[in-house]
DNA sequence: TCAAGCGGAATGAACATTCATTCCACAAAA
DNA sequence: TTTTGTGGAATGAATGTTCATTCCGCTTGA
């Protein structure tokens, strides 16, 4: 990053530099590959690194992985809040939210499919509690999206459903389009981007005119039933 | 599957059964470990069998996966058209077919889980392309889930969306939320899992009163910007 | 007695991690 | 300016472990 800087260390661009390559070379590999399915080896090799240099860095493998999943998602969840007020509309809040996953993932394709691989480790199972949108690791508040489900449901905007379903309807079709994305099953166009993000505001919205099926109270759910 | 048939090969109940041991013992495992976490002789150990027994059955271990994918994704696609009737309503048969993917993966979540790994594998990626609701391996016509949205758009009341964010609105929250099911992060109840398919309906379902902001034609999006 | 099914030790390949060695940038000495 | 010495960075062969797959002897049913 910097060639100056005479006090630090002797050749910290260099050292830097090397630290660097082995993130992006694991942060690439794992996210195509998983965790088992990247030796070290060919980490190191994709690095342009020995083997060896990567324990100058971390302590093993796990280590590695765990501190660049840490960086990784502290960067992402930067990322959405950039730019974000919570004194906007809810409607407003929630489209910058998603639309920054959407971005995020497009432009950070290898960080993002690290990310879902992570959470969808016997690793991340646990941290899974925690969701996609805790808070990077300090303070203790709730958390962005939450809030806005949270005041949108005290404004009557947003549907009475559990939190666990909102995000789900809120980032479920955002994490399978950017997948879909990035393996180059679909391109994304920004009218797209967002027509979707409409639809997905359409799915958690709380309907007030008329010709709206009521929402359902405990019961009746069979099989199949033809009423 | 069946007990009967005494020309196939003798012992076949217990030839079957050993089999059988082994494939659920494969799913339950690579379901939570993934294909490179789970090696062979924790499959025999889970399945009660030798590791050698497991190569009476199977050539390999990227066989036994591929086989036991085949079917286990064979099997989903016919539970999700059990009592499915393509002379319903638009509504009715989306709903069917997304509360099918509900209903399979509460019933089955190691083979849910199993199913949602392989896709994510790079193996899964060049399936891909034929998607979740691929015809089981034999008729070439379209599929159920495609088949509806595209009446539905004929019908103009399913939004004019590209199919795979039809897709991804669909299925992406039931994923999402089957996942956090299984992971016992929400406990579903039919109203929940009601509500949710209504939600999903709500996205993908093109509006017909006022209020509603048009779709976007190609145009406008910067990262952040306020009109 | 024989054949087929089976378990699990045996085998070699691949892996994570270590370590003795080399390399390199800089600084003091000449 | 050139030489030499030094410490930390980098390396990749060596090490011990784990894995997929094979092999062999035991068991069981015919």
């Amino acid at each position: 990053m910097n060639i100056h800087s005479t006090k630090t260390s002797p050749t910290q661009t260099e050292t830097g530099s090397k630290r660097e390559l082995i993130i992006h070379a694991t942060i690439k590999l794992i996210s195509e590959y998983g965790f088992h399915g990247t030796p070290i080896s060919m980490i190191a090799q994709e690095a342009g690194v020995g083997a060896g240099t990567i324990y100058r860095y971390f302590k093993d493998k796990d280590t590695l992985v765990l501190e660049i999943f840490t960086q990784v998602n502290c960067d992402f969840k930067q990322t959405l809040l950039h730019g974000y007020d919570a004194n906007q509309a809810i409607r407003d809040r929630f489209i910058h939210l998603c639309r920054g996953i959407f971005l995020y993932g497009i432009q950070n394709p290898y960080e993002f499919k690290f990310i879902e691989q992570f959470y969808n480790s016997p690793y991340g199972t646990s941290l899974r509690r925690e969701k996609l949108f805790c808070n990077c690791g300090d303070t203790g508040q709730a958390l962005p999206l939450e809030q806005v489900f949270a005041a949108g449901q005290a404004q009557q905007v947003i549907k009475e459903l559990p939190l666990a379903a909102l995000i789900a309807l809120a980032i479920g079709p955002i994490i399978f389009l950017v997948k879909d994305s990035i393996a180059g099953l679909i391109q994304l166009d920004e009218a797209t981007i967002n027509n979707t993000l409409a639809a997905c505001w359409d799915a958690i919205q709380q309907k007030t005119g008329p010709n709206r099926q009521p929402v359902v109270t405990p019961s009746s759910l069979s099989s199949e039933e033809k009423p």
